[in-house]
DNA sequence: TATTTGTATGAAATCGTTTACAATTAAATG
DNA sequence: CATTTAATTGTAAACGATTTCATACAAATA
């Protein structure tokens, strides 16, 4: 309720000075200093935000962009993101875009307006030419996600490698008949697991069997399913599937499920994510696990240092295959 | 970067009238309106928030409470808060406690500082006696967990009366020897979901068997897994468990896979919450459906009242079984 | 035409900070 | 003691909007 002045009469100073032992930002005497805080504590006072983000135009407010919250992918990475941001006295915004281009201009429109200083994008529907367009006013960073052209800085995942490797695994496991359960590759992210997957085949020298590649749109359980449903109404069945979420993994599980084949017995299942929940079906998953908390740390670390006018390379993070019951013998 | 100024002297008229024109608060005649967003085009002029909140001391961002981002239970409450405070002008803040006070307080102060201008709190691990402190001075909400003094208005549903209905369903199916895996009782909904199962048992003339309630502090599922392990050490294994939430309960489910307990042939289970993940288990999960989104909306709505000087009453919602595989016959 | 009414606009204060610059005081030097 | 130097403090101008109040002008009335 007081403000600054109200406080600089109590103590019988400037309110510069008081300016000066809030952020002790130039050498104050000691008594004066203890009457400032006296006078702060016997007001109550608490420096009012919007005076000092309107003086120093900045909101200390960082921008979090994900496609929607239910989404348990993306919770680790926000954690990252949170802790470092707090560390370094930034806030952080999680806005859920549902893939919404308006949705999506409101928040382009908060950092143009100044209500927030930055923005991470999570999220792979995201208009790139728009963002691009931000960019170069504004401090952006994406994770995960990423554009080719490399104008905006990023973290991500080697995922072709990532999904070789689980290729590989499977295919040592004596599989042959694999199929791939992708989202739709107008992801970039799509894209790259789908040529670890081909280059996988190659190397091993198993045909590339169109029907085998299922394309869904609908990344959550109901999709996984889906496919599952599906894969297993063709004449040859496969005998393994390497679903390139966990979350679709988890409904091709259930579908299997459903449908009596027993896995890993009858049917091994990879996943991608490493989600908590990962760990708690039955049979327990195999999944690719991404340094989640570290890109958080890591996309948090690249904006704030672009904030502060420093320069800014992106990252490439290690993976690693969790191998579990869902592939076991 | 062009602020309102340059607008107006680009249209050739004064800071007022842009502002005018800006929030049509009052009349201006069609053509400087016209001159004026001629101009706001050509600079492409966005207004900065930082100077309107200031001005109007609102920051127009309200705090949402929650122990954890990766707790499933709140997605749903969170996306009716968010089309509901967005809907309004208003953009929420998701701000995770991890339960400690600490951070807890930075929540509070941002408050204070005029950095938010009001929080919904779902946190039940929170500090009642400081939220009660700020709720003198600020508005605040609680959501799904409350206070039973009451002076801080809520939303929740009638946690006695649904643990009494899940008894009943379980009672029905024969069972005489119910489970209950509840959390800290220190929470209300705990003794208020035991006060309901213990009211079941007695309606039904069976016995109340202290061994039989397991409380956990540890609420993910890792702790219905324990919780489980522990039952079915028992000289007596029950036959059906509540667990009074589905994470708990899937859990709980996990372990007796692992021990080859068929559910819900020899054992039937309950959850609580009904989250996306509960149908995709293998059985899926009976469990208690709040209405989450309209819990939301509804406590975003109180909020927004609360802060534009309306009163505000607390409500209860109703809730709903929902009877799935882990229950059948 | 003189007067009243109403509408459209502008000048300037305000919100609560921070900070460049000036001014004061204290300490150090010759 | 006079003078230079350094350390503290104060004054006042930003930051970018909104809004009260006053004023100018047009339209309506007598």
């Amino acid at each position: 309720m007081a403000n600054i002045h109200e406080v600089a009469k109590q103590a019988g100073v400037s309110s510069a000075t008081v300016s000066r032992v809030l952020n002790n930002t130039s050498s104050v005497t000691e008594k004066t200093r203890q009457k400032v805080e006296q006078a702060i504590k016997e007001l109550n006072y608490e420096p009012s935000m919007l005076g000092r983000n309107l003086r120093n135009s900045e909101s200390r407010l960082l921008l979090v962009l994900i496609p929607n919250f239910s989404n348990p992918y993306y919770t680790e990475i926000i954690n990252g993101i949170e802790d470092f941001s707090v560390e370094r006295g930034y806030n952080i915004l999680l806005c859920e875009t549902d893939s919404n281009p308006t949705r999506e201009n409101t928040f382009f429109n908060m950092v143009k307006n100044k209500l927030a200083d930055g923005i991470i994008s999570m999220d792979p529907t995201i208009n790139m030419a728009k963002l691009q367009e931000l960019a170069k006013k504004h401090s952006i960073v994406l994770c995960s996600e990423y554009d080719e052209l490399e104008r905006i800085p990023y973290v991500a995942i080697d995922n072709e490698a990532a999904a070789y490797k689980v290729m590989k695994h499977l295919i040592r496991l004596g599989h042959e008949n694999i199929a791939l359960i992708n989202s739709d590759e107008k992801f970039l992210y799509a894209r790259q697991r789908r040529k670890g997957y081909e280059r996988a085949l190659k190397e091993f020298d198993l045909p590339l069997r169109k029907e085998y590649i299922y394309n869904t749109n609908n990344l959550d359980f109901q999709g996984g399913a889906q496919a599952m449903r599906k894969l297993l109404q063709l004449d040859e069945i496969p005998t393994a599937a390497f679903a390139v979420s966990d979350t679709l993994a988890i409904g091709a599980l259930k579908e299997l499920n459903v449908k009596g084949m027993d896995v890993p017995d009858a049917f091994a299942l990879v996943g991608f994510d490493n989600i908590s929940f990962s760990n708690m079906t039955n049979p327990t998953l195999t999944t690719v696990a991404q340094p989640m908390y570290q890109m958080g740390i890591a996309a948090a670390n690249m904006l704030i240092d672009q904030l502060q006018g420093k320069p800014v390379d992106s990252v490439m993070l290690e993976h690693e295959l969790i191998i579990r019951e869902s592939t076991l013998n």
